[in-house]
DNA sequence: GTGGCGATGTATCGGACCGATACATCGCAC
DNA sequence: GTGCGATGTATCGGTCCGATACATCGCCAC
């Protein structure tokens, strides 16, 4: 998930860690605290590695910092053209993984640059998910009610409930997405490169006005 | 947190390593999918190994199973009196952990066992923190917003009614928990032993009538 | 009666991610 | 000029997951 995520992030401008991180967080703050540090920089290493992304050289064309010599200033990493690859085929394939919470929402936050058709399987598969979760809580709260404390039962309908909601969420997603009023907007822009953008072009997007 | 709701549960009854997943997807089926045997096992032998839980030696008196010789058959584990330490122990200490989304869900899970002003430090504690994610939420939506495409604005958008949500619950269980209206009720004693019961004795339990 | 098959049951292994910790540099307020 | 908070990179031990393997039991079809 992390490998996916840095990915889609670096697709839109180079980034040292520290900023990725940040990134991170605003992109998926909804769904998870903060990246830590020990999932994040042994990660990239990998993702060196693998040939997926690279050290950007800083380049000291503008003079912005004051050409630091030593070494171990920031590093910071662009995406190489495997590393898109990469990319796009993480986002395409939807494996059990991409229904649970955390790869539900990674994927979701990256939902302007994966096609109609994918968005709809994904919103589908977490759909039902979401569904036998809450079939399962209905058979406790239903079942097994006696069994358990009044605290456990609070905490099940409360999770319920969570599920009741989620489900209608997705339902007027997936209604938008059919209807091709889905809300895919800006997709602000791939920074510091040509204007090579493989974004989708999705129909006219705006949804019910919001102050 | 394995540790703490395996201790908990074995404390209403003795249980084998597949009836405790079972229960424990019962009790924390609204917060975590199912628990995996790749954590079960390693934590149960850990367990054992501190003298927290031991094997309970299958009683053969009632003529039940036909007395399985060769060994490998279930393994009954019981939690013993350090274990109970142990588990008081956990429960009452809060820290960080014990306000992120799985470390509450699993304190909560056990409040029928846990004394009312922890319970209502654990309550205040969660409140704090969603009330935090909710801010962090608020600030991207509004200073952020058009930096982020649509979709990574909807995700935002969901996450913070989450929030505001559960902000709200968590407000009327306070509320209850200081009326002294808390809904404790019967905590489904403790079966297999004496009439050993160290569960909280709080006042008279009633919610609001729920169909 | 036997052969298969799904539920029950125990167990291990590699990998992902976290939390604590350490340490170095930069900008600036005092 | 110096202390201190933000920026920034990095590692280590530990928890938990997902895949996999394998053994037993009850039961139904043939």
């Amino acid at each position: 998930m992390l490998e996916l995520a840095i990915l889609g992030l670096l697709q839109e401008a180079p980034m040292h860690g520290y900023e990725l991180r940040k990134e991170l967080t605003a992109k998926l703050g909804a769904i998870r605290a903060a990246i830590s540090y020990g999932s994040l920089y042994p990660t990239l290493r990998r993702l060196q590695a693998a040939g997926w992304i690279t050290e950007a050289n800083e380049t000291p064309d503008v003079s912005d910092v004051p050409a630091l010599t030593s070494r171990r200033g920031r590093v910071v990493y662009k995406i190489t053209a495997e590393g898109k690859e990469r990319f796009a085929q993480l986002i395409a394939h939807a494996g059990p993984e991409t229904y649970d919470d955390t790869g539900f929402g990674v994927h979701f936050a990256f939902f302007a640059r994966t096609d109609q058709a994918t968005r709809l399987r994904i919103l589908e598969g977490r759909r039902r998910k979401i569904e036998e979760r809450r079939e399962g809580l209905r058979d406790v709260l239903g079942r097994a009610a006696e069994r358990l404390d009044a605290y456990t039962l609070e905490l099940q309908r409360h999770g319920l409930d969570a599920c009741e909601r989620e489900v209608r969420w997705l339902e007027e997603l997936i209604a938008n997405e059919r209807s091709g009023r889905a809300p895919t907007a800006p997709i602000t822009g791939a920074a510091g490169g040509q204007p090579e953008d493989n974004s989708p072009p999705p129909p006219g997007a705006s949804r019910e006005e919001r102050p």
